[in-house]
DNA sequence: GTGGTCTAGACCACG
DNA sequence: GTGGTCTAGACCACC
């Protein structure tokens, strides 16, 4: 379900949250799933518990999951977090396309990427 | 010229690469074209001369600019370098896409984006 | 393992760059080795540890190395490099065996050296 | 007869150094042949009169040439150099070779490199 | 004056 | 503990 990958710049746990965030985010993972407890997927995971711990507590921060004590780590039911995530999603977009525009890159050039995007079947 | 933004995430020194990098891809700074030398950019940001020595090294390694001692740094005149760049951009963009595509944003919305982005006159 | 020698015209950082490379390019350290840390190999060659800092991120923006914060630095497996970077090692000896063609040595004094150099036994 | 490469890492005054010398070795600039003055090569090349001095300097010091006070500067008759010089390019070819062994590459590469060599005819 | 290397020491983020 | 960035200041080579 997680995949680190070390060659990417990232830091471990801002992977471990943007895997969760779009597996709640699409329907993968649905409202009041469990998620698998720290200890468990540190193991998995072959690394440190304290990292997975801070990707759950950004996670219940942001307000993806609830945390219930002794019980473990659950998905939240929250509609307008969609929402936001889209928003923020899209002013990130916008200032990559800037970027693009800067460069000089056409629109046309834009447009037959996006298409070529949304024509794949999902995998 | 330059502008260092000290609430953006990134390096400094990052963020002069980058900005070169566009002012030399959209024409802005002709080839053979002096840059402001190491020392003088370092006083006229009030940042440290290691640092901007740092963004020239690395403009110079992926072939924007080249340096000569004892002299300064020039623009460097290198057609495959645009495309290359415009190449590695839309590839960071496809991603983007790709992910903006898994949480639920429609095509529509984004070719929406992309006009208003390409509609707005060039400052 | 890392040897610096002060009487080498060449920069400190450039020496351990060329010293691993070629470390790795013949096998003597493996894919996903440990190198050592940052600030240990700094004491143990008696150099400040910027020095090592800039040798390793040059190593791994030329993909010989993968670092990850917190971790370490870590021999990268690409065996595409060692193509390549044969290549470019052929590339400058093309141009050292013009000069010496264009100072009048003869291809059999050249061909003399080359013998003599691969009959010796690896040490 | 002198060009200079601005791409060229190496310092100005080496690239004239190194062109006199390849003159000389080779021939094409016979003994007691008058070089171009320092400011008139200096204005013909378009640099600093200085830097043109300390390669003529430089290549009195090593033997190559003669200066004459309120004459100029002139090419030394002196068969021993030639020799000189063969031994040190042959030195820094020995040593490209055991590096090109070191990375793996085999003896039957290199002579095939060498034979390609000398089969050109001069330009 | 120019670029380039190195040091010493600080601070931050990550695990 | 690890890597990464930045500063301040020194020294060198080149023009």
């Amino acid at each position: 379900m997680i995949i680190i990958d070390y060659n990417d710049k990232r830091p471990i746990y801002e992977q471990i949250i943007d895997r969760f965030q779009t597996l709640i985010l699409n329907g993968a993972l649905e409202p009041d799933t469990q998620l698998p407890s720290v200890r468990s997927l540190a193991i998995e995971l072959s690394i440190n518990a304290n990292t997975i711990q801070r990707a759950y507590s950004e996670l219940e921060r942001s307000g993806f999951i609830y945390s219930v004590k002794g019980r473990g780590n659950f998905v939240r039911a929250d509609e307008s977090l969609v929402e936001k995530q889209k928003a923020k999603t899209l002013n990130e977009l916008q200032e990559h396309l800037q970027h693009c525009k800067e460069i000089g890159i056409t629109q046309k050039e834009i447009t037959e990427y996006v298409s070529k995007i949304f024509m794949e079947v999902d995998k």
